[in-house]
DNA sequence: AGAGTCTTCCAAAGCGCTTTGGTGCTTTCG
DNA sequence: CGAAAGCACCAAAGCGCTTTGGAAGACTCT
């Protein structure tokens, strides 16, 4: 059943079904009900692929993933997913996922733009002058940066948390319970959300006149073995850090074990702070001794990308605002006096 | 840069040109030598919505993503994306996630067919007489399923791991080594690969003249937190296993929990195997005691499946065949003899 | 009554590709 | 040598939608 035939039959032409469908006000409203009827109960579906020649919008929304057989998609992306999929499937958007070549993703951008595959795309693990935020931007597709990218010389939109805030929170409580050798563990730093959280944690330290220590800031891919390995490394060293905070609740699932292994007790030996994500099958409270967060979901980041990006994509929303959101930290039983 | 205007350029008529690009035979190789390289100067590439319509192809192979606010995400699906990724990627082909209520995931089947959205699905976690192979399959779509639908009175097309082997085999080896009374902590059982799972630790038991205990079996969404818990009650009971085969790393992690807390110990009071299906950020050579597991790369089965689309989307495979891929039974230190 | 203004509808021209159904020319073959 | 076959190309007709540029009729106003 196409435009052709629904138009035959209802004995009007196209022009005139295609408008009453689409809300335009030149159709009588009469003329407007006995269309749309007649599309219900003929099942009518616009075919998108016509549509899509003719008018250049997609309904959905692109990612570029970086794929690779040494590249691992972060389990965090899941998450991201359920909230944004929960937001899209109420506006009836598809999401677009284009494999790239994590080395060089600026080739499949290129194509999703030129090709108009997508109404608008989303960015996410930017890094300081990320060049796929510049590449987006000239090439004028309606985008959301999920997370920030410091030091671009123009304004984006993006959403992201306050990760400077919420690691500079946890690190001064664990100041102000005595703690005075701190260490971080963290993601990848050359990512901004790593950076964002370091900086948190120096500048809280800073405030009470310490530092962090040369060793005690570790940067590694967000896997429970290098939780496990980092942990090691700083709590056998002669002036072992008395508080960890740690970027990912994976790999402080290898923190405790490394705690364990050492003989040593968390919150007596050590204190610990990690980011919650908010993952479904991995809680904190649920940790041995249970573990303090800084927690923000990504789900529903996930979904506040999907709705800025039908927002923009509709135009309803336009500029480059950038959001951040607050993190709360969550106070459990990983977290004590320093020891004396 | 379109069709019109490079055929224009090249004095030759468009059919000509869209040959020459396409393949075909009937244009000279000198001519097609001439078009191929006038498209790459100018990087002229075809519009894909153009050409959807002309053909009905779209280069994208279609995924229904079950959401809701209660429903989460696996996070094995992040694995099995990247595996996907990887081959999808070589082949310039595209994924395109459809969120669609949970629990109405058959409009959304009929309308990503009806429109054409995509070239190819395949289907995953499925139940035995799974509504949406039938319906896929009658809608005439190339598809396949990850996993199995038992009780379908017609072939399909499958890759699916040996769940019934793997359990088997893992509760044979408790067995052996002296286990009387054995736990099975499973995933959600209204899924095929549960039942498979539940079946072949029951053969294994049978075969010896044993039973899997009244309430020696749980099934469960495979969180930490539903490791623990089922643990908790197993080992609490009378007539507490000695031995627990558990479906997943993730509930493993809380077995394992739940064992400590209980002050046991693994394995002299209790072994333990679990299904691994191969994370890069959890390894079961790393628990506190390397855990025994029956492993199986989701990955693989990701790329395996893109693989096959792909054939089947080129009419290079046809007919039903479903494959089973073994899985491997990995010994470490998590079993030990039954405690006497 | 005639001019101007709405309202409501339509024919036809795209959008950029593929594919059908040729055409004119050269070769091959009985 | 004439017919059949093969080669290399083209014009034009879709694919199914949106949108432009009217046009016919109803209505208002002077």
């Amino acid at each position: 059943m196409n435009l052709k035939q629904l138009s035959h039959m209802l004995a009007l032409s196209q022009t005139t079904v295609s408008r009453a469908l689409n809300g335009y006000p030149e159709v009588n409203e009469e003329t407007r009900r006995r269309v749309i009827d007649a599309a219900k109960r003929h099942g009518y579906r616009p075919n998108p692929s016509a549509r899509r020649l003719a008018t250049g919008k997609t309904g959905m929304i692109g990612y570029v993933l970086p794929t690779g057989t040494a590249v691992d998609i972060d389990p965090h992306f899941v998450e991201f997913l359920s909230g944004l999929g929960d937001y899209a499937r109420s506006h009836e958007l598809d999401l677009v996922l284009s494999p790239a070549d994590a080395d060089d993703q600026e080739t499949t951008y290129r194509r999703i733009v030129a090709n108009r595959q997508v109404d608008a795309v989303y960015i996410s693990s930017p890094r300081p002058a990320d060049r796929r935020v510049a590449l987006v931007s000239t090439l004028g597709i309606p985008f959301i940066v999920h997370g920030r990218s410091d030091g671009l010389d123009f304004d984006y939109p993006f959403t992201d948390i306050d990760n400077e805030g919420a690691f500079h929170d946890a690190a001064r409580l664990l100041v102000q319970l005595g703690h005075r050798r701190l260490a971080l563990i963290n993601g990848d730093d050359r990512e901004t959300f790593a950076i964002h959280r370091e900086r948190g944690v120096r500048r809280a330290l800073a405030a009470s006149g310490l530092v962090l220590g040369e060793g005690h800031v570790c940067s590694l891919a967000m896997t429970e073995e290098n939780g496990y390995r980092a942990a090691r490394r700083l709590l056998e060293q002669s002036d072992a850090p008395t508080a960890i905070v740690c970027s990912s609740l994976i790999m402080a699932l290898g923190v405790v074990r490394a705690v364990r292994d050492l003989g040593r007790t968390i919150p007596g030996d050590l204190s610990l702070i990690a980011h919650d994500d908010v993952f479904p099958w991995l809680k904190p409270e649920n940790f041995s001794v249970p573990l303090s967060t800084t927690r923000s979901s990504i789900r529903l980041a996930g979904a506040r990308i999907a709705e800025r990006l039908a927002a923009r994509i509709s135009g309803l929303e336009e500029g480059a605002r950038g959001e951040v959101w607050p993190v709360d930290l969550v106070i459990r039983g990983s977290v004590a006096g320093a020891p004396v």
